[in-house]
DNA sequence: ACGAATTCTTGCGTGCCGCGCACGTTTACG
DNA sequence: CGTAAACGTGCGCGGCACGCAAGAATTCGT
């Protein structure tokens, strides 16, 4: 009966008007900018009421980081995913590429103009840097796990953080880049650097 | 005729009432609570109009992270003080640790819950992380400085940016330090951790 | 298969906030 | 000392987040 792995008839729907939600609020705002996108547009554009839009989000600029904290959130899942056997940092480095593209740019145009719709408008910003800290929680939860320490320890969360902002500078290097250059040798640079040793 | 090295009579008469609202903000925030207070409150302990407090800050969130925005801002300037022929690592480990209460404990009540206030409200995590960012920035032009380069390039910025993580994550732990720890300590940790490599 | 209970959606109303506009007052400068 | 620019303030508007309660849809027990 189930058309999904997960069970619940009401649960996929909301997770479908939810998406549907984030997904309107990210194209209108890019179209026409942040200011120019009333919350009615956007219940509209998803056929809801302004009410029950108010029910999945509790602002603007948490309905269009939606997606992209939700994106952020699976690297953990991609962590677990890597061989036990694999040293912690290179565990982490190769998630983090794969995650993001392997090699090649398929540069996806919607998605590039929702990353840099949020490092553009100031309101998207706070936003954005929650959605960081909150993908950062769930990977330092995942370090934790696969080096058997506390999801509360130094350690885990300090690399977590550390992947964080590679990742936030490389994707913005990445964006502003004049010859454009491929995301994933960003990230690897980053990431070789802090794995290296910032102390040289 | 100048009481302060800053000449403009005008300008300092305006930070000074910045100054005020924002600590007038975090002050009452304390006290009741973020959505317990009125910007009218605010306004009225600072001896403005409501009106003239949105002239200096746009938000309720941004007037109660100012201080600790400059404050943070003020590493930069403390990084270019190290003597030029130090290495940047230790210059940079040297800067924060200074800037954040040399050794023993002095933790200043009223910053201490300034802090804590940031970490703890929601409506206010993202103002938090957007001032850590400018911040950063601030660091990484004084590193790029230093180190003779540019400072959009990424090794400066990605060094502002693992100072700035481990900054967070040892206030944070710091705050919630059970038998409680010198936040010293804890950036000393963290900040070795960075700079003697992740890949281990 | 059918009725009850839980959950979701929606309309209405409220309080607050951010800001544009215009005017009076204060400050800087020649 | 007079002119011009900058600042503070009152007024008012549009929008947003949310509490509340009634109606609709879905799940569950039997």
């Amino acid at each position: 009966m189930d058309t999904t792995r997960t069970g619940g008839l009401r649960e996929r729907k909301k997770e479908q008007t939810r998406a549907a939600l984030s997904w309107a609020a990210l194209r209108l705002t890019v179209e026409r900018g942040f200011d120019n996108v009333k919350v009615e547009d956007i219940a509209t554009e998803a056929g809801v009421s302004p009410r029950t839009y108010n029910n999945y989000f509790s602002s603007k600029a948490e309905a269009i980081v939606w997606r992209h904290l939700n994106r952020a959130r699976q690297a953990a899942d991609v962590i677990r995913a890597r061989p036990a056997d694999e040293p912690l940092w290179d565990a982490v480095t190769a998630a983090v590429l794969a995650h993001a593209g392997s090699e090649h740019d398929e540069p996806d145009p919607e998605w590039t103009a929702g990353v840099r719709l949020m490092m553009t408008e100031p309101a998207l910003l706070g936003e954005m840097h929650k959605a960081y800290a909150a993908a950062n929680d769930a990977c330092a939860e995942a370090i934790a796990e696969r080096i058997g320490a506390d999801p509360h320890d130094m350690y885990p969360r300090l690399v977590a953080g550390a992947v964080g902002v590679a990742t936030q500078l490389a994707s913005e290097l990445w964006l502003t880049a004049d010859p454009p250059v491929p995301l994933a040798a960003l990230l690897r640079d980053a990431l070789d650097e802090l794995g290296g040793g910032l102390a040289r």
